[in-house]
DNA sequence: TAGATTGTTAATCGATTAACAATC
DNA sequence: TAGATTGTTAATCGATTAACAATC
């Protein structure tokens, strides 16, 4: 291994899901794993597991393979889950609503502690005890509480402003929902889920689907 | 061009990238652009905006460009926005409720038409003019509205049940927000949404540059 | 010890970038 | 026509897979 070289972002992208197969595993009581075994139930090649893993040091043993629980944990670290994050969310409508009442980011250590919006008819507002305040006093509380994350749901007419301001306050992560590429300080993180592209992503691939199913159609007609 | 050769998916991924970028463009009146001045907008190379494009066909002019909004609508159609899909949304959490107030899917061509739940508390209730109906109703409405895409935003434990059944009725796609990765017919398409992932992702990112930091402040201390 | 499986090097494959002839 | 910029081929780069010696 060599920990000082660039991690390719392809392989921390499969990092989660490693940890998410390996936590089932924990669930269901087995101990040890193969990559060969492990390869099979995530459709990956035992190659590739071996050569990610390896890229953060050596978990497995020659002729037993990896046991669950230590790897399981290791990338836990290796993914930064026993840091804790105390986040923000701007813009309090239906999808912040929705993420401020998601309880299970905190088990990957995110503390919700402040609400934000410029609606005055959310301002006041309470969601798991937590106060929907005028995005005024953001500043003063990003400061204050140190805040180290803001989860951004919010038009995308005001989302490049606000996030040059947060990174101004010292933000250190941006989870990004608006539809727009954002171009902040290459001390923030800035992690986009653009759920307008994922469905149309979605859209090109049942098109594509349709299409092929139209040409077989056509085919078998002409070989009559 | 060659359009019956597979595309990769990396390419696809970035499709609705450039459908948005020709989007903003088309709003600001710009109405040519040379694949040189878009990759310098976008962060990427020239030669992979050519190359993307012209796994679809030719649409550019030697010594002119692109025409915006030609390019625009063509990308559209690859990417199948000209369709419409009539859809539905199984589970009618936090999640599902934000996900069935957002009218923008409608300008993609998604149709909302159905709400589905287990629990006795949200049924009957009603969003957007639609009620949401008992998940045992769901197999007769799929199959006589003829719906062609499912939301899935209910809890991992029910969710592999419910996409092999919906597969079983011959819906096109499924837009999974769970944390399972499903494995269905290959005639159904199924994008995933992995917000946990997601978040893992950007606290690996957030960590390694922390980590980063303090090591570069140790070599400082080391250097006086 | 024999068998299993890792960690790692080497080979292959695919995606990105560079270069340039074609042509508007 | 001259200049600009595409479409496309060739070169490079990086990621994935295969192979195998090391070793538990």
């Amino acid at each position: 291994m060599d920990t000082s070289r660039r991690i390719s972002i392809a392989v921390v992208k499969r990092l989660p899901r490693y940890y998410r197969y390996l936590g089932e595993l924990l669930e269901n009581d087995i101990t040890r794993i193969s990559s060969k075994e492990l390869s099979e139930r995530m459709g990956v090649t035992a190659s590739q597991i071996r050569q990610d893993l390896n890229n953060f040091g050596g978990f497995g043993q020659q002729g037993y393979g990896y046991n669950v629980e230590y790897l399981y944990n290791e990338i836990g670290k290796i993914l930064g889950l026993n840091n804790t994050y105390k986040f923000i969310i701007v813009g309090v409508g239906n999808l912040g609503q929705a993420l401020a009442n998601y309880t299970k980011f905190e088990k990957r250590g995110f503390i919700l502690k402040g609400l934000f919006d410029v609606n005055p008819r959310l301002i006041g507002m309470t969601i798991r005890g937590i106060e929907v305040k005028d995005i005024d006093e953001m500043e003063a509380f990003v400061k204050e509480n140190k805040i180290d994350v803001a989860f951004l749901t919010m038009p995308k007419s005001k989302v490049r402003k606000v996030a040059e301001d947060l990174a101004r306050w010292g933000i250190k992560g941006l989870w990004n929902f608006s539809a727009v590429d954002l171009d902040v300080s290459p001390d923030v993180v800035v992690e986009d889920v653009h759920l307008s592209d994922s469905l149309m992503t979605m859209s090109y691939k049942i098109n594509r689907k349709m299409i092929k199913k139209e040409k077989e159609l056509e085919m078998k007609k002409h070989h009559k």
